[in-house]
DNA sequence: CTTGCTGCAAATCATTTGCAAAAGG
DNA sequence: CCTTTTGCAAATGATTTGCAGCAAG
């Protein structure tokens, strides 16, 4: 599966002119792989074993790319910092507000509660992002 | 109105021992009558003419304050700084790609979503946040 | 009076930018 | 080779903090 991915990432890159570097393997390799919704900071500090020398300029400046290519999308989950998802579904995230962590929501149907929205706004819409809020199962039990 | 929502402000702080003072009141009275979702500096720029000494810390200190008598929830519409809105009940949001304004949607029925999520994950849901993107009517119509 | 508040300036923190050296094609 | 990219360091921009003088109660 790496390999499979590897490969899209190695020819959308290229299709768009942009040159294919281990750095930017790397970074997307751990979006594709990962389901914590990693921050900038997170990426580089998970690839600094790996890549002592990569800074985080790099970081930044790769996932602008990867936006560009709609291989990542950007969470705003209310906190000070930008977390990146390369699952570009368009899906809600839950965050726990003991411990920070975020989750996807999957199998979620939106669509009637987009259409009520759609057909009450004067607006022409284009796209959404629902955030939810509460404890996760693992902050539950800690709790009592 | 302006009056009777003065008063509420005034007692709110003075019964949490916090001082009233001209500024607060004139950042709260911002936020109230705007429909704008203003950031600090927004409030900041605003408020110039009027108290032309005051600084944008005293506007960070003062929302801080506001949040915690729950006079005012903070929104995150996918910019570089955070809005802020004086009407606390939990609604969408949308904002203009083109222009970026901000506007409330009001009447929108989300208990049967909300419901949804909370019977399909493990998280104990305690709040959410519904933003919506797209074109606004004026932007619409200059376009085209 | 006494404590909390304001306004200034300096500090932080996330993100961006400029640029010389290094790597991709 | 020629161009883009990297990595460093410096710049930016939003927000926070420290502190001395000032105002609220």
């Amino acid at each position: 599966m790496g390999l499979t991915m590897e490969v899209c990432v190695t020819s959308l890159l290229r299709d768009k002119g942009f040159k294919v570097t281990p750095q930017r393997l790397a970074i997307y390799n751990v979006l594709a792989t990962s389901k914590a919704h990693p921050s900038a900071e997170m990426i580089y500090n998970l690839l600094q074993p790996v890549y002592p020398t990569m800074s985080l300029a790099t970081v930044y400046k790769t996932i602008e790319i990867l936006k560009e290519l709609d291989l990542v999308q950007v969470l705003n989950v209310g906190e000070d910092s930008f977390r990146y998802d390369a699952d570009t579904s368009n899906h809600p995230h839950v965050r726990c507000l003991v411990c920070g962590r975020v989750d996807d929501l999957h199998h979620i149907d939106s669509r009637e509660f987009i259409n009520q929205v759609a057909s009450q706004t004067a607006y022409e819409l284009t796209g959404q992002q629902f955030y939810f809020y509460g404890t996760c199962p693992s902050c539950q039990s800690k709790k009592q």
